[in-house]
DNA sequence: TACCGGTCGTTCAAATTGGAACATCCAGTT
DNA sequence: AACTGGATGTTCCAATTTGAACGACCGGTA
């Protein structure tokens, strides 16, 4: 094995800067979260995940590891999340192993109402500090990394859904109210 | 209030791949170091820190504010590694509110350690994923985000170490044995 | 000297986390 | 049909984290 590879000063700045503005930006987060809307960063992650998945559930694995949170954890948040009545569990009939959490309505409401206040503060305390090459880079490179971490060879399709929600209520496929975006047009 | 200024798509690439990125590597580092060193990633941080400290000695305060970590949170750990024998606390006595974290023999020795492994896994699962623009772009970007959310005017001086460590054993202000620099000349 | 606003580190209770053990269930094999 | 290797989600428990409250202390001031 060879002699460690060091890191140079500015890789020593780069990692310092990572986990510095990551800890300080989550910080602040949270703490307006639950401030504003008494919600810890988790469970606004969780709302925010749901929020724009297919039929607004997920099942409990994909939560899991979307948030790269154990499942114990996972577990223990959506039974918190439950009480409140923010979220609701469903099981799978063709798959009886399978537990969807299900984005209730005052879920999404309150989701609808934390999100451009987070979104801003995010822009504010993050994007605004940063110019577009710097947002680019971001993307990339930490977008690389993360698809290495996570193991990503050649795209396996998610194969997710099987258990389809269908009789419910009414609304189906409703677009993801979230999703707006607004263009910023780039010089 | 203006109508949010949502996130564009590469801004939304962005923020998540930082977010993903940074719980994914936090989570690899944190199981590698539990494993190898029976080590939490907070108490190595501490270490670290400590480590390259001019006397191998941070104020509590000054520590927990670099970690970005709660104080209560911090008197819990120094109270454990003190267990552990890593490290020790020592009281000022031109200030007798100030309590000093002080870096043992047994925790230099630990972190002389786990240093390389650490590191190694840092550049393996993120700057190998990099290009150098990308990490100059992660050092200024990040870094200027951070001293933002600080609130860094005008590098208003540290006026910290007052109470210098005087009459000790033997070592006084001996070179940071971690600080090597390997040149990894760019183009 | 006595007082005051502010800082420091610790203590406390309550909430969260994470891993291991567990019971169930699924798909492919024998 | 019985078996096996792998997933799933939950439970359990010990470790950790958090903010608020607290007591001691500092520096400047009346």
């Amino acid at each position: 094995m060879g002699h460690t590879r060091w890191l140079n000063e500015e890789e020593k700045r780069a990692w310092s800067a990572f986990t510095n503005a990551h800890a300080l930006l989550y910080r602040r987060i949270e703490q307006r979260l639950k401030r504003d809307f008494g919600l810890s960063g988790l469970q606004y992650e969780i709302l925010a995940r749901l929020g724009d998945a297919p039929n607004r559930e997920l099942r409990m694995a994909e939560l899991a590891g979307a948030l790269v949170n154990s499942k114990s954890g996972l577990t223990y948040q959506i039974g918190q999340m439950e009480k409140s009545g923010w979220v609701r569990r469903r099981s799978c009939p063709s798959d009886e192993r399978a537990v969807y959490a299900v984005l209730d309505d005052a879920g999404m409401a309150l989701l609808e109402r934390a999100a451009p206040g987070h979104v801003e503060l995010v822009r504010e305390l993050l994007f605004d500090a940063l110019s577009p090459e710097q947002v680019r880079a971001l993307a990339d490179g930490l977008g690389e990394a993360g698809r290495r971490m996570t193991g990503v060879p050649g795209e396996a399709d998610p194969v997710r859904g099987d258990c389809a929600a269908s009789a419910e209520g009414g609304v189906a496929a409703a677009d993801h109210p979230l999703s707006r975006r607004e263009h910023q047009g780039p010089p």
